[in-house]
DNA sequence: AAGCAAACCAACCGCTCATGG
DNA sequence: GCCATGAGCGGTTGGTTTGCT
């Protein structure tokens, strides 16, 4: 490389910057403005190329930078932001106040996906990795994690493990495309034979050895139907939840089940299951309404998901970690306390 | 203390997109 | 419509720091 169109023409200095850079840079941006990033180098007296400057100035001199190391908190935004935005970084920057996009996309090749890794998900795609496609040495060896390979999976986010009062739990925030990734088609006998899109990257939409021989799978997908807003209306339906842990999963009748520590849990049919439902559970779903279980019932509801998602005969059933399996491996849905989201409420929807 | 590898992070590179002539 | 330019973004590189043997 020549080097940039806007520095081409002179010598520009490379690698580090010097205090003195700095501060020729910080002066001449809080006097003048950055205005033209190419002309910056020249006014501010500097043998750097404009583009250098911009980067130093957004990732380095910006008072409004955050410094140190990243919060639970934060750490818990970035992998939300990051199952329904991928790797944009600049998107995802967006919802930490004072972070950069060059910071956030470090902290997660260095630290996040290791840590996802470590238990056991695809940190491309969030999804659990199936046992044989994992590293060897993996730390994790839940018998959950390694049969339900590719579900995609719900959790409530680190927030959400304390005591939150229930009207600050907000809804999952789901684009309205998003419906698309909770229609799991039902596994087959082997993994490969499933996929389904990623509404982000426009990854693998459809299998169609699924599509072609599951009508349920068939009819469920409505590329222009929207996602159900039935979590954000059953405030009426759901107890108080003293301990607000809680997970979820889709089973292959494309119900997500939104299960609580406590007394009850909540079962709610997604837009693909709408088609299958009774016409008082559709206006159930029209009124926002939702069912309630016990949560004996829970243990019965899981045994169901293992056999319809093919477990490997290996599984023991008394090993199900519900413990395990809501703090650490669900990710995905995000809920969040209303003085935590503010700055994510429109995420999903600007991609 | 020395050597090495891993982790970290600032900066660079190349690309896309928007804008204006 | 075409081209030049600038801004912004994501991927990658390479220097520095840290930890281990």
């Amino acid at each position: 490389m020549a080097g940039h169109r806007c520095c081409s023409k002179q010598k520009v200095k490379k690698g580090l910057w010097s205090p003195e850079e700095d501060e020729k840079l910080l002066k001449h941006i809080t006097t003048h403005g950055h205005g033209s990033w190419s002309s910056i180098p020249k006014l501010a007296g500097l043998q750097r190329c404009g583009k250098s400057c911009r980067l130093r100035w957004i990732n380095y001199l910006r008072p409004d930078l955050r410094r140190g190391s990243f919060t639970e908190e934060e750490e818990q935004i970035i992998i939300d932001v990051h199952r329904i935005l991928g790797n944009r970084w600049a998107q995802i920057a967006k919802h930490l106040p004072g972070r950069t996009d060059n910071e956030v996309k470090n902290f997660w090749n260095s630290c996040i996906k290791k840590k996802l890794l470590s238990q056991g998900l695809d940190p491309t795609t969030h999804n659990l990795i199936p046992c044989h496609l994992r590293a060897p040495n993996s730390s994790n060896n839940n018998k959950m994690a390694c049969n339900q390979s590719n579900i995609p999976v719900f959790t409530l986010n680190s927030q959400m493990t304390s005591n939150v009062p229930l009207e600050n739990i907000k809804p999952p925030l789901l684009p309205n495309n998003y419906h698309s990734t909770l229609i799991q088609p039902i596994p087959t006998s082997t993994t490969s034979d499933y996929n389904y899109q990623n509404p982000i990257n426009n990854n693998i939409v459809w299998n169609n050895n699924i599509a072609n021989n599951n009508d349920c799978c068939q009819n469920s997908y409505d590329p222009t139907s929207t996602f159900p807003d039935v979590i954000s209306s059953i405030d009426d339906h759901r107890r108080p939840i003293s301990s607000t842990s809680g997970f979820g999963l889709l089973d292959d009748n494309y119900y997500s089940l939104w299960g609580t520590t406590n007394n009850y849990m909540v079962v709610e049919p997604t837009c693909g299951a709408k088609d299958s439902l009774d016409g008082n559970q559709q206006q159930q779903v029209q009124n926002g309404k939702v069912c309630e279980m016990e949560i004996e019932k829970m243990d019965e509801l899981v045994m169901g998901i293992e056999e319809n998602i093919n477990m490997d005969s290996s599984f023991d059933s008394s090993s199900f970690d519900l413990e395990f399996v809501e703090s650490t491996l669900m990710s995905g849905a995000i809920c969040a306390r209303d003085d935590l989201i503010s700055s994510m409420d429109d995420f999903a929807w600007n991609f």
